[in-house]
This record gives structure tokens, C-alpha cells and sequence, in this order.
DNA sequence: TATTTACAGGACCGGTTCGGTCCGATATTC
DNA sequence: GAATATCGGACCGAACCGGTCCTGTAAATA
């Protein structure tokens, strides 16, 4: 199953649930992992790293914690997924050039290269606000994107 | 890193070998092993696998061997993925529902339905076929899906 | 029929990654 | 100075993964 790590997973919903608070309020790890129901370590190493990646910025001390650096339209998706597994690509070569022997007469090579592209782009009209927004249908850029959500088959 | 797994990024390449080759034509899986350059016994494990899932037809005996079950413009990329790895979903309320605890309060579930589905359109509309083939600029269908594919931009 | 070839299925193992926890150091507020 | 909260990293156990090997069975050939 192609998946995103858990942390990912969970990373998203704490930027969701930030964005989602007033704007610009900032919140602490214990608040946050309350407010999700997410175990408070593994929140507290989440915001960390999202935190050293620039998409939150962090204030310490008493009365610190973390808010959104930027507004949520301004955070996509593989902005996030990328601050939390690296950057998205399928295949190994993708990301890692020259790590594989075969590269070199490999010809499923290229086509995965555009292939890649095309689940970035579509990763990429989606903001953090749409996926903060509650509201059902929200998704708007997806049917920007030309694709047909209406017949939905299972794969 | 979103990622597939080595052994179904093998797969993969396996199955656009096959297809490369004659129609119809069987290989034994030393051979496919020789030519694609991997390890024999992986490449002995994978076949397997594929077959069992129903994208290869096996031939036991002597002058046995593996060939597609279908013709490579009837296999799409899902199919090879799910066979391997099983059913796309990036996040794990999208292949198994009720795993996750936070699943009824959690505002991001229905957004993330959506991307999922999107990834998995814009890899159905890529089959074994526009991988096998070498020339470049092969994929056709990547403009289908109305992605702009001159201006790649680095996620 | 005997022999050879090659897939089928599953057991097995070592290495790596991942989820998760915890601690000392540092910075901020009151 | 005391309390609060992030920062950075160490640490561990479990699960997964890539890879190997072995036994059984089916087909072709002599």
C-alpha cells in the first residue's frame, strides 16, 4: 500500500487542527495533543520538526508554542508531506539519481519521472485551508485539475 | 518520502520487460532475471506473486515460463501497485476503515478521500503499455488529465 | 516411463525503519 | 528566581522488508 508514514498522517491533522484555531494564536504541544487526542509525545516531536522545516514557528517559554508561519492557503500539501518524509517520489531514482545500478538501461525510467510529476501537481493545488475547511465539497482545485470525481471506481 | 516498495518498483520493471518483449511470448524467470539484470531469486519471488494476482499467466515444466495475462495497454499502473503492495490509499482510514480512533471527529478524513482518489485516477490513466514503450514523450495520456506538464516545478 | 526443467508455496533470517518515550539544556514569562 | 514550554538528541522494541532457500508439483522430452 502506498502510504504516508503515520507521523505524516498525524502531522497534518495537528496543521489542520492549527489552522482551523484563530489565525495567528499560538498553541502549546500539551494543548494540541489534547485537542486531537493524539498521545503528547509523539505530538510534541511532530510540531518539532515541522517547526524546524519552517512551516510553524515556535516561541518558547511560558506561554509558548507553536502557530502557523504562514496562512493556510500558503501551505500546499507536498509542502507538508515533504517537511515530515522528504521529498514525494514513487521511485527511488526519483529522488536518489545514481543510486540505482540499473538506471543506466532502465526504460521504465522516464515515464515514472513524469509520473511522479503528475501526483506532485495534483498533491499541489491542495492547500492546508482545504483541508481545514469542514465544510464537505470544499475541495475546489481538485476539478481544476480536470479529473472526473464523479465516477468514483475502485482500484 | 512517499515511495514504492523495491519490490514492486522491480515488478514494475519486470512487467514492462515482458511487455517489451514478443506478444504472447513466455520467459522463464532466469531469463527475465539475465536480461533486466536483478537478483534471480527476487525476480523468481515477484513473478510469482504477479501471477497469483492474475497480471502473468505461468507455464510450469520445461520450456515454462511467465507472459502477460493481458495485453500491456489493458494493465494500468494501479493494478501493478495494488497486486504488489495492495490497494492505493495514502492514508490508512482510506483502505481500512475504523483503524483509527480519531475516524469519527477527525475533519480531514473526507478531504483526503478525495486526494487519494485523485492519485489513483491520474495513475489508472497510465498503462503498462506507455511504460514499455521507449521513446520519449510517450505518455499520452498524462495530457488528458489536463496537468501541464511543460512547467516542473522542483516539490 | 524416467529425467529434466521450471513454477508454487511457504519458511526463514538479518537489517532497517518506524512509532513512541524520555531526558537534559535553553529560552521566555511573571 | 521559579515556572513553563520548546529544542535537540538518545534510546528502545516492534514491525516491516528485502532477500534466500527448500520442498513439492506440473509439464515436456527422450
Amino acid at each position: 500500500m502506498i502510504k504516508l508514514s503515520r507521523i505524516t498522517d498525524y502531522g497534518i491533522v495537528l496543521l489542520a487542527h492549527l489552522a482551523g484555531s484563530k489565525d495567528g494564536s499560538t498553541q502549546s504541544a500539551r494543548e494540541v495533543a489534547r485537542e486531537t487526542g493524539l498521545p503528547a509525545p509523539v505530538v510534541s516531536k511532530i510540531l518539532k520538526s515541522l517547526a524546524r522545516e519552517g512551516l510553524l514557528v515556535s516561541h518558547r517559554g511560558a506561554k509558548g508554542g507553536y502557530s502557523l508561519a504562514r496562512s493556510p492557503e500558503e501551505i500546499s500539501v507536498p509542502e507538508m508531506i515533504g517537511a515530515l518524509e522528504g521529498p514525494i517520489g514513487l521511485t527511488q531514482c526519483t529522488v536518489h539519481p545514481g543510486a540505482c545500478a540499473q538506471e543506466a538501461t532502465c526504460h521504465v525510467r522516464e515515464p515514472w519521472q513524469q509520473i511522479n510529476q503528475v501526483v506532485r501537481d495534483a498533491l499541489g493545488e491542495i492547500s492546508l485551508a482545504d483541508l481545514a475547511t469542514p465544510a464537505a465539497g470544499s475541495i475546489v482545485p481538485l476539478k481544476s485539475l480536470g479529473v472526473d470525481t464523479a465516477n468514483l471506481t475502485e482500484a
